[in-house]
DNA sequence: GTTCGTTACGAACGTCGTTCGTTACGAACA
DNA sequence: TGTTCGTAACGAACGACGTTCGTAACGAAC
């Protein structure tokens, strides 16, 4: 990359060659930015995002990146909308109006957004804490609330399962993609989960009884599965826990 | 605290002055390490947990850190592990036998992981992902593992359970220190549930009807109970719903 | 008293996010 | 047409990061 630091800047250049001079640039934009933090996000994972990376994505330098964007963080926050557009989401009936398909299109949408989250990398990790406020992020919720509302679950408890399955989309796809990480860097999936068995069948049967008594129960069973359990688990829960409980 | 580093070492030093002059220097050890970490990370934030900021502590330098930790995720590890020793565990009926009180051990024990976790700043964030395997993790999980088993809940269950419940403690942990990391760096509490209500005040009623109707709702409630509401919910959901589904 | 393996550590490498002062541009105006 | 001027763009630099390397200091063994 950058070349010898020696020369200070020759006093007199023998071409004024400007980056300009390279004709068809595409102008800088906060979506251009996104869309190059994305590619390198998929690409090399979400510590690979830095600005001097992108920057060369983009042909300039890092220094430019923060017209449009006031930090590594925001970007990252703009990344994550970016990605939460790419869930489908579901028509909703209108306020005060049933709808009977509600736990079907909620179950799908969960576990969609678990998906699509998890392909990115650990992108859904910077949604955790901060709560969210893109577009994308605003429509989602608004999907979930109009579904939970379809089902005719009142105010207060809608308010709190919202927060619930938004919280566990995003921890459930910052594990997903975890797990799809350790898988790409070297070691299979079967290597982990024998890693895993190895570590359970180390212990002490006096100190971790249930531990090692499932043993084969701990490691059995696909992602996909626990996941849809998961997202079962919380509808359930929601329907049989009014508010005030 | 290294001196100014302008003389690049005395070829004939007046005084040999080892590090060791100084008389009593506790010995480095990981646990040493471990608790200079807790200490940083609970007063200034896991960002601020760097391998030189940990090795001034300890009066020494960044590299010989590297003798008893691998590296700075492995630090991190150490330290997560060393917090959730800080959870009080029950005691647990023995493989077999049903608990009958399993229901309100359960609740407290997941209650208080999230508050233990919680209280030490975003350290949580380092389980999510890491499947944790360190001896306080896997008595975390024998603990849940025996009060499920107390419940009657059969093995397959059981253990997406076991799974489900760590990845809501985790997450639930992270955004409690979340929200407290934003309440001390200046914004009270009550200012930043103010910008969430304005920023739900500027949102058309047409695009986010859900969302504009349930604008006082959704800001509503303490963080308590949202915690104990999401707890409910999943004990709930684990009952009413066997795996196989 | 000398050797030897281990622990400790200063210095350095490459990289990061971010800021600063300057340059180059294109539209507005004379 | 010629000039001005706000702003986008950028190279260089700052301070800090994780980690590695070669060397120095130590305690134990002979």
């Amino acid at each position: 990359m950058a070349k010898s630091p020696g020369e200070p800047r020759p006093s007199t250049p023998a071409t004024p060659v400007s980056r300009r001079t390279r004709p068809a640039k595409a102008a800088l934009s906060a979506d251009a930015l996104v869309s190059a933090a994305l590619a390198i996000l998929d690409a090399d994972g979400l510590e690979a995002v830095t600005m001097r990376r992108v920057a060369q994505a983009l042909d300039t330098g890092a220094a430019s990146l923060y017209v449009y964007v006031a930090n590594r963080d925001e970007l990252l926050a703009l990344v994550y909308d970016r990605v939460l557009g790419e869930i489908a989401l579901p028509t909703v009936a209108a306020v005060g109006e049933p709808f009977p398909h509600w736990r079907a299109e909620l179950r799908t949408l969960i576990r969609t957004a678990i998906t699509v989250l998890g392909a990115h990398r650990k992108i859904a990790g910077v949604a955790l804490g901060d709560v969210p406020t893109g577009p994308n992020a605003l429509a989602l919720a608004e999907a979930i609330l109009g579904l939970l509302a379809g089902a005719g679950i009142d105010d207060p408890t809608r308010s709190l399962a919202l927060d619930l399955i938004n919280l566990h989309i995003t921890a459930a796809a910052v594990e997903e993609s975890a797990y799809a990480d350790k898988a790409g860097e070297g070691q299979s999936e079967e290597s982990a989960v024998a890693a895993m068995d190895e570590t359970f069948g180390r212990l002490s049967a006096a100190d971790y009884p249930h531990l090692v008594s499932m043993r084969d129960t701990l490691t059995a069973g696909s992602g996909d599965e626990r996941d849809a359990w998961g997202i079962e688990v919380l509808l359930n829960g929601i329907l049989a826990t009014p508010a005030h409980g």
